[in-house]
RNA sequence: GCGGGAAUGGCGGAAUUGGCAUACGCGUCUGAUUUAGAAUCAGAAUUUUGAGAGUUCAAAUCUCUCUUCCCGUACCA
């Protein structure tokens, strides 16, 4: 009986299926544990034989610990949301959802052929409605809370509204948006209701905002930082430029500190902690405030005469009573929707305008509405017109009006070719320049000040005799793209504003410069340059013969900035002088505080979480707007179903592709989603058309596996307080700074609500590595239809082909007939030999269509089986490590499978006996229990399939076909092959499943030798061997090596110097 | 630039605490069996661990210097 992998593997894949052999239980004596894989996103190509690696190794381990009496949970599902789906669509109209359905169908169908012990009752897929209920539903109770500091920990946003309405803000230590206003109690009672939300929206750990975004116009989407690499999409690679938009964010800031600290309590690798620490980025230093000095007026771009800003400033002071009304409503926005009055437009004086928007607020009654209208709608704005009345009687209404306009209005074309300067006329007397500086210690050694060309400040503090040359350097700035900006790191330019500003110690004036190496994105997109302690200072301070002085003790900075902060004494710096960078640092902010312009702060580069995507294929938002303030569906009323559209692409007028839903309203009254003719702001509202991303779905998918089915609860408190987090976590390491930071942030979100018992999701994290591609590759002379053999191609000038793996055989031979009918152009090539074969070239790169090099588990399964396919992806290297995949390779696996199965079976059936076995077996036996139960738990699974081989050879070589030997050596086996085990298991007269079989008891005696073979060394070279009883003393063993014939050889009647002898291991004789 | 990791036969890779370098497998070669191929069985070779120095009786392993490669990140003040 020959072992025949096909029948085997199909037996036992059916049994695991109808007995739910690996089905877990939540309510069981045993103790627990979690082995989870990063779900899969279903994509259409299906598997290719790098993805199941990591699957292979958790499942090693999942079965193990299943014969070590653990309930494991080993669960699987799928990340089904995403844009390949989603682009389909658009190409063929095919609904995402049967795309994904189907793409799901192939993935099952090709895990289940490799035998994984998944327990598929708890499957989920996050594009499911019933899957995204939840995800729904922790999106209202992230908006619903804020991030208390006193407490260290998210709260209940009622709490809060209770602490205004008693206090005020002004006691409140929250995270929350940089421009929110203090108000009292009484203040806030008096706030209109939208005033009220407004101000929470600015708390809440999701929040809508004006945020510059990273969109891809070829995706028509938004990206986060993490889906963006070298300033192109990480999907597709297209360009990616920064745009203002309205979009919610996750208050992930919030958690920056917990997010650091966290990494030290949790088993993951170095390398994926130091990206997640690198990517918040702490760093501790001062914010410092700057006055700018001397401060000139800079004069309206398209020149009022002093006559006209006068009466400019008249109007603004004795404003009418409806002005008054509105502006008091307008003047408190922030960011992108904040509005300025009696602001020039062009030669028209507007009303009230907000540029970030491009919307204008005027009062109607104007004579000359109709050449306004056309100018302000070349310029790209937007106008709304209302009358003195309705402002008087109603100005919330008028502002709600105004806030729609501002959320939905869709972008104007600018059709005007010049585009006038906009400019504001300045009637503030005074200029603060804000800077963060991890060095306050070197304060003294300030010299100039630079900001980012994008600062708010820039255009206000140019003096009139800089600023054509500093209009010309922000216009080539801003061309420039960003990744233009980071590909050019050499490049210094910049530019004198005129301005000045005044040393907050010294009271020195500074010049005020800019230069695009200050990045407006990070600080306060402001730096006081240090040149002697900073080298971009240093090299911009050469560049432009800016002053260098020097602030350190005895340090040479002719050369280079001095960076080092240790060892270094700080001079010239009046109080600072003489002390350490510590002390120094120290003492600084200390004094800043105690003048205050300057406090201490800590910095993270960590920003929030855009959270909107402007997609279809993703969770809908539970939200809907009234009076242009966004509401919370009740979580009765989850999940919001995705609705139907007949088109995926955005619509014509710019809105997302939720925009083409013709059913997409809320009705507060039904509480349901109803068509959009009925949306009438009172009872019937428009719903959000934005959809979450990605990684919204996979931040929390490991709880629900506990108690994937529970429709009252995303996880029941039982569920979550038996399984409590993930023991064994197997993925990417390209999820460190994406899936990993938010899955983690959520987790401790839910943790501080106390919906959950811990605040790290995984202990223990293993980042797979990839499994690259062998591609084949033909060489053709150039300019002909010739192809040479890879021995011949220096010869002639030929041009690298890769042709599919499948033609190639193990020893690199070209099938020349198969390779012809593959692809057209090789038909009538003519093929030039070696040998009388075609050898191709080898090439190791990443498994990818385009290099046909792609190998399918299928196919291996098929000729090798699944056994064999587990066991070569374990051999062929640490779990850890990028490796290149060989097909040839597998044949040694295979064969030990088939000298396995010979231990067991022969010609005429099982040949077990039930002899007792000899020491020399239970030896083997042992060492095998030994090395291979420290193996798996050092997760070094290649080492333990050596272990294996090693094994059945030595018991082939003993002719052993005893049961007390081979029974064990199954389980030991079995978490690796598990069919090839659950065969022979079977065989040898067993009736149930080998999966929970107790893992054998490693026996330390049965490997205690009486003799040892002593290698015995010259000046630690190694020259013979001698075999010696263990329990010789030193001294006997000495007398017997040295009259050793060989010995004397070595040492040709030289005397010994000194003798080494180290009983069990070595014994080195010097001389 | 910064952070992390790595370097061992033709190839993938082993090597507990410093103690026999190259286990195991692929490939190559030889022989046996075989109509041939495939399969199976038996056997063989590859050369001192990227370079240099140090510590040690003894270094792939520890220390220092350098080189190369890979991964991550990037003007982070």
């Amino acid at each position: 009986m020959q072992y025949n992998h096909q029948e085997v593997e199909k037996k036992w894949q059916e049994f695991w299926a109808k007995n739910q052999t690996f089905k877990a239980s939540n309510n069981t004596d045993k103790p627990k544990y979690y082995v989870l894989d990063m779900f899969p996103y279903p994509s259409g190509a299906g598997l290719h034989v790098g993805h199941p690696l990591g699957y292979i190794a958790s499942d090693i381990y999942a079965r193990y610990k299943r014969h070590k009496g653990f309930n494991v949970l080993h669960p699987q599902g799928y990340d089904s949301f995403g844009l390949p789906a989603e682009q389909y669509a658009i190409q063929t109209g095919q609904h995402p959802a049967v795309t994904t359905e189907t793409n799901i169908k192939t993935y099952r169908r090709q895990l289940d052929k490799i035998g994984f012990s998944f327990d598929w009752s708890r499957e989920v897929r996050t594009s499911s409605p019933e899957y995204y209920k939840w995800t729904q539903w922790v999106f209202v109770q992230l908006f619903e809370s804020y991030y208390c500091k006193d407490a260290n920990k998210a709260k209940s946003i009622s709490e809060l509204e209770t602490i205004f309405a008693a206090e005020g803000n002004s006691t409140i230590n929250a995270v929350c948006d940089e421009d929110v206003i203090s108000f009292s109690a009484n203040d806030w009672n008096a706030f209109s209701e939208t005033k009220k939300q407004e101000i929470l929206l600015q708390y809440r750990l999701t929040f809508l905002s004006d945020t510059e975004v990273n969109w891809c116009p070829a995706l028509g989407t938004v990206l986060a930082n993490d889906e963006i690499v070298n300033g192109v999409s990480e999907r597709g690679g297209h360009p990616v430029i920064r745009k203002k938009m309205t979009q919610w964010s996750m208050r992930i800031s919030a958690y920056a500190q917990r997010l650091l600290d966290g990494l030290h309590t949790i088993d993951w690798p170095q390398p994926l902690k130091d990206s997640q620490t690198n990517w918040i980025g702490r760093s501790q230093g001062a914010m410092v405030t700057f006055k700018v000095a001397n401060f000139n007026i800079t004069e309206d771009a398209s020149k009022l005469s002093y006559k006209e800003l006068e009466a400019l400033k008249e109007i603004r002071l004795n404003p009418s009573k409806a002005e008054e009304t509105l502006w008091n409503e307008l003047k408190n926005k922030k960011g992108a929707t904040k509005f300025r009055r009696k602001y020039k437009i062009g030669t028209f004086l507007t009303d009230y305008v907000c540029l970030a928007k491009n919307l204008i607020v005027e009062f109607s009654g104007k004579e000359d509405e109709v050449e306004r209208d056309t100018y302000f709608a070349s310029e790209g704005f937007h106008v709304l017109r209302f009358t003195n009345e309705e402002v008087l009687e109603n100005v919330l209404g008028v502002v709600s009006k105004i806030n729609n306009t501002i959320q939905f209005a869709k972008p104007l074309e600018k059709t005007a070719v010049k585009v006038e300067e906009k400019k504001e006329v300045i009637f503030e007397d005074d200029y603060k320049i804000e800077v963060f500086t991890t060095r306050p210690d070197t304060i003294y050694g300030v010299s100039f000040m630079t900001l980012a060309p994008e600062h708010e400040l820039v255009a206000k503090i140019t003096t009139l005799e800089q600023k054509e040359a500093v209009e010309t350097y922000v216009e080539a700035t801003a061309k420039r793209s960003e990744r233009e900006r980071m590909a050019d790191v050499k490049t210094i330019s910049g530019v004198f504003t005129g301005a000045y500003a005044v040393h907050p110690f010294s009271g020195k004036k500074v010049p005020i410069w800019i230069g695009d190496y200050v990045l407006a994105s990070y600080g306060t997109g402001a730096v006081m340059a240090v040149p002697c302690g900073d080298q971009r200072d240093y090299d911009f301070a050469k560049n432009f013969g800016l002053k260098i002085p020097n602030i350190f003790e005895e340090v040479d900075i002719s050369e280079a900035a001095h960076a080092d902060k240790e060892g270094t004494k700080i001079a010239n710096s009046d109080f600072l002088n003489g002390l350490s960078y510590k002390k120094a640092m120290k003492l600084a902010i200390y004094e800043m505080e105690q003048r205050g312009f300057g406090y201490g702060k800590i910095n993270y580069r960590l920003r929030d979480a855009v959270f909107s995507r402007q997609r279809y294929w993703g969770e809908p938002f539970p939200v809907y707007y009234k009076d242009g303030m966004p509401q919370m569906i009740d979580a009765k009323h989850l999940p919001i179903v995705l609705p139907e559209v007949e088109k995926y692409l955005p619509t014509e007028d710019g809105k997302p592709p939720l925009g083409n839903a013709d059913v997409w309203a809320w009705c507060t009254e039904t509480n349901s989603v109803v068509g959009n003719e009925k949306i009438n702001d009172t009872s019937v509202f428009p719903l959000e058309l934005n959809t979450m991303p990605g990684w919204a779905g996979s931040s929390w998918y490991f709880n629900r596996y506990m108690d994937s089915t529970n429709e009252g609860e995303f996880v029941s408190k039982e569920a979550v307080d038996y399984w409590k987090e993930v023991d064994l976590y197997i993925g990417g390491s390209e999820h460190a700074t994406g899936h990993l930071l938010y899955a983690r942030f959520w987790q401790k979100f839910l943790f501080d609500k106390g919906l959950l018992p811990v605040d790290e999701f995984a202990k223990k994290l293993i980042n797979q590595g990839m499994i690259l591609g062998t591609s084949a590759i033909v060489y053709r002379v150039t300019g002909t239809n010739k192809y040479v053999s890879k021995a011949l191609k220096d010869e002639h000038e030929v041009d690298e082909i890769r042709v599919d793996v499948k033609l190639i055989n193990t020893s690199d031979e070209l099938d020349i007939e198969a390779l012809k009918k593959w692809q057209l152009q090789f038909e009538n090539a003519e093929f030039i030999l070696e040998e009388d074969k075609y050898v191709v070239g080898r090439e190791v790169e990443k498994m990818s269509k385009r290099w046909f090099n792609v190998v399918n588990p299928d196919d291996i399964c098929e000729e090798y089986g699944a056994d064999a396919l587990r066991l070569f992806e374990m051999f062929l290297g640490p779990l850890e490590q990028t490796k290149p995949w060989k097909t040839s390779g597998i044949s040694g696996v295979y064969s030990f499978l088939k000298k396995l199965w010979k231990l067991y079976v022969g010609e005429e059936g099982v040949i077990v006996t039930d002899e007792e076995p000899t020491k020399d077996e239970l030896k083997t036996l042992h060492k095998t229990i030994k090395k291979v139960e420290e193996d798996i738990e050092n997760f070094s699974f290649n080492t333990s399939v050596s272990t294996f081989m090693i094994a059945a050879n030595e018991l082939t070589a003993q002719k052993c076909h005893k049961r007390a030997i081979l029974e064990p050596l199954l389980a030991l086996i079995s978490p690796y092959a598990p069919h090839i085990a659950e065969e022979l298991w079977s065989k040898l007269g067993n009736e149930t499943s080998i999966s929970t079989v107790e893992f054998p008891k490693f026996e330390a005696s049965h490997l205690v030798e009486s003799e040892k073979e002593y290698p015995v060394s010259f000046n630690g070279k190694m020259r013979f061997k001698l075999k010696l009883p263990l329990d010789m003393s030193k001294e006997e063993i000495e007398k017997i090596v040295m009259v050793h014939e060989k010995t004397v050889q070595q040492l040709q009647g030289r005397a010994p110097k000194k003798v080494i002898i180290v009983p069990g291991k070595i014994i080195n004789i010097v001389g």
